[in-house]
DNA sequence: GTCTATATCTTGATAGAC
DNA sequence: GTCTATCAAGATATAGAC
């Protein structure tokens, strides 16, 4: 599942027609919500009549649970190949930082599909929704293990604030960060050095 | 504008025909999305016909703009009242926290709309939203002003960075945190902990 | 202030030709 | 694999009685 959107993949121009159709629809969704887009918004901006887009997905639901999937993907195989490139002695910052800066990187590679999975997973119709829940409890999964490691001194609850706090600030990043304008590592370095260090440290 | 669906505030059962479709709309729409909740729905939840909703409101996204801005005047007035009522020699830290801890409760005594306001935004329609852009830009900036008293030593990037991460981690807690299962002050003192002191300190 | 009835439009989806 | 043509259902919104 290597499907991107980023500048170093394919480029939409190239893409055949259900990549394409993939590619686009996360985009519109993204952009304008999913009940709000239409399929045929997404037919016009692949340049398609709205019935040729049944031959790829048997409906607009099955598309959505797709593009949800890709945008989990690409966060949690991100998570794995940051794992597997830590020495096995790395410290608990630097195993943090390695992490934060792996999930920001995949959030930005595959844009359309994390941000399209972060910011409309709520709203998604039952169905959709229950189809992505295992994949995303076993991503929330491996970040807890992680966290519980480096943050000994937390409590269950603890743990979970700082997980889900943590989730909360790295995916809104999404919708206020352009990775044109700014360095992505920049920013990831800065998350977690307030995130280490605290505020107290930089008055 | 004291309107609220807070266990301490009128409740649902007692509320007009006004007030009553404004919270069920909201609620409505938080769980839903705006597009996914019809007319007919919210009719069926307050118990009357899709026409009499167009009695109180001129449309859909009239009644959606209204909801908009229950919930920015929330958290804004909120954040207003804590800077009244801080000492004039109040460290950084205990702003902070004191803002921290205005924005939690004021998001949670008035979940339905803060929350629809937080989680369906980039969603709404253009000129809905257009409507309420305005007074965002007010409330952010007296957070960025918060923020550049307290933590003097970050640069222009530093400050939106932060101020951004913490507006989304603070924000997600609306779709994660229980106020009737746990402390909010509790939640509001964690955050704080860990933005000032940082993670090192509990490992 | 709420109702019944309805107009008008858009939606997701299907049938079947090419 | 894409098209034209179309259906049935649901959407927002209005008119006018009570």
């Amino acid at each position: 599942m290597a499907l991107t959107d980023s500048p170093l993949g394919t480029d939409v121009a190239s893409m055949g027609g259900r990549d394409r159709i993939l590619l686009r629809a996360a985009q519109l969704f993204l952009e304008n919500g999913y009940a709000e887009t239409s399929l045929r918004t997404i037919a016009d901006a692949v340049e398609m009549r709205p019935a040729s887009i049944y031959h790829h997905f048997k409906s607009k639901d099955a598309l959505l649970t797709e593009i949800l999937a890709i945008g989990i993907d690409a966060v949690s195989t991100a998570f794995d190949t940051v794992t597997a490139g830590l020495s096995g002695d790395a410290d608990g910052k630097t195993r943090l930082a390695a992490h934060v800066a792996g999930h920001l990187e995949a959030l930005f590679a595959h844009h359309a599909f994390t941000a399209t999975h972060v910011t409309i997973f709520p709203f998604v119709p039952d169905l959709v929704r229950a189809s992505a829940i295992d994949d995303r409890d076993m991503y929330e999964a491996k970040w807890a293990a992680l966290l519980e490691e480096i943050v000994p001194g937390l409590d269950h609850d603890g743990l979970r604030l700082t997980r889900l706090a943590l989730f909360g600030a790295m995916n809104s990043t999404v919708q206020w960060f352009d990775p044109a304008a700014g360095s992505l590592t920049g920013l990831a370095d800065a998350l977690v050095a307030t995130l280490w260090n605290g505020l107290k440290e930089v008055t």
